[in-house]
DNA sequence: CAAGATCCGTTTACGTAGTAAACGGGAGGG
DNA sequence: CCCTCCCGTTTACTACGTAAACGGATCTTG
């Protein structure tokens, strides 16, 4: 009986969780407060309890700080919501330890576009409850397109993609597929480990009646059952996004072969 | 120069929405309360005013109620949440007028996997506001993906691909990957929208140093930025899908030819 | 028709949220 | 030595979700 998320090979764009530094039971060490402590205790927070149990009280006290204290730093909730996104989303171009997504140099277009996505992946596995506000918190200019929520992420992506012969529309048209198909995917992935460990802290009574729906109504969702419990994540986000890419390769192909005319995505 | 959202042709997923039957000055009228004009005024709500911007009391007062009175119909707003979702999506079964997605009936699967994507898109743009709910709120069971958030609909979804000759691992691939595409798609586009509007509405001081951040820095963002600023959501959702649909009738076309073993999307 | 019982919206009240405003103590500079 | 920032605390206010008690219709039953 095959439980979910374990495959025989490892997923590369999970990596664990690594502990805090200095945390011992529970209360942190009184030194000075400072934006970028907030929004790192913040994220920890949130990775550790979820979005909702964000307040700004208990952040404060996960601070060993009273809630007031964040305002000379931060200028409310919501400004602190930015700030963790912009915060993870940043991750991206840190080059932490000897990994492999450094966006910036790169070889060929296909390579720029796998190794981005795999590093958004890698951010939203690594903060699942994170991942949610990326996606949805509104961007700063309406053509920014979640989870590619940064100018300099975008300009990059398009000056990658006209470099290497795409149109103006074309690698607009491209951007809009690939924000919309990484959307997809990771906010469905990590939905479902959400929903994984939230099923495993509500045992909610017997067991027995655990199946709340019987499916007897629903043939095809009782036979496929198992199949449907089963998550082949990883691979479908391979094969999708294998599949972008040859499509997008066939854009630039076409173009390229029948002269100047404009042939977008549409 | 193009503004947004207006092409020559219409997009037939955008629908009018259609004025309430009976407000008319902002009061409604003190009939008796029912739990399904509760879930009828909630979701109006959050149309006029955003999910942010609803909460019981004035939920209550909408409705012409003290808040605590919702309670004797809705076990709190958790569930009056949940309640909306589901009334919103159980739109998609009713024939409403002359339209034409009637789940049920099918010309073949690819016509099924269109209406239902085009029934959903309608949704989604009727409700902007209430879509990111349908994203996102837990659903029942795991393997319900948003946001085709209903057994009947998945039931429906695989016993079409089935019985159209899709092994039950193709189809659930297909349904993976489906919803991806619709979830990514729609939410992207969905949540645009809402950013237009709620750029109308902050008109924010000076019309000149509205142009927050300048782009000096971003050349290919500068030179793009009217194309990036276009709107063709409704000619990229139909060319995705289309694409999808062919991927998935090379699925079927490889498994019918190479005979019995198994070949999902994987 | 009288007398509960039941239904349903209101009132009151409590705990927790975000945050404005006043406060206070310690560090550094004149 | 005193003044003045700096920075975290205290206090306080409003709005939220919701538990609990309340009260007037309306219905049921003898």
């Amino acid at each position: 009986m095959p439980t979910a998320t374990s495959d025989d090979d490892r997923d590369p764009d999970l990596v664990a969780v690594k502990e805090g530094t200095e945390v011992a039971g529970g209360m942190t060490r009184p030194v000075g407060l400072d934006r970028d402590r907030i929004l790192r205790g913040a994220v920890d927070y949130i990775d550790a309890h979820g979005l909702a149990a964000l307040t700004m009280r208990r952040l404060g006290a996960s601070l060993g700080v009273e809630a007031m204290a964040l305002y000379r730093y931060v200028p409310g909730r919501e400004d602190l919501l930015d700030g963790v996104v912009e915060r993870v989303v940043e991750t991206l171009f840190v080059k932490d330890d000897g990994d492999d997504l450094y966006i910036e140099e790169h070889n060929g277009w296909q390579d720029y576009l796998m190794r981005l996505a795999h590093g958004i992946r890698r951010i939203a596995l690594a903060h699942p409850s994170v991942f949610p506000l990326i996606a949805s918190r509104p961007p700063a200019a309406p053509w920014v397109r979640p989870p590619l929520r940064s100018l300099r992420l975008v300009e990059s992506f398009l000056g990658t993609l006209t470099e290497a012969g795409f149109s103006d529309q074309a690698a607009i048209a491209a951007y809009r597929a690939y924000s919309s198909f990484l959307l997809g995917h990771l906010l469905l992935e990590v939905t479902q480990l959400g929903a994984q460990v939230s099923l495993l802290d509500q045992p909610e009574g017997d067991p027995e009646a655990q199946r709340k729906t019987d499916l007897t109504l629903f043939p095809n969702l009782q036979r496929t059952e198992q199949l449907l419990s089963l998550d082949k994540s990883a691979a479908e986000f391979e094969d999708a996004l294998e599949n972008l890419l040859d499509r997008l390769e066939g854009v630039l192909r076409e173009a390229r072969n029948s002269g100047g005319e404009v042939e977008d995505l549409a």
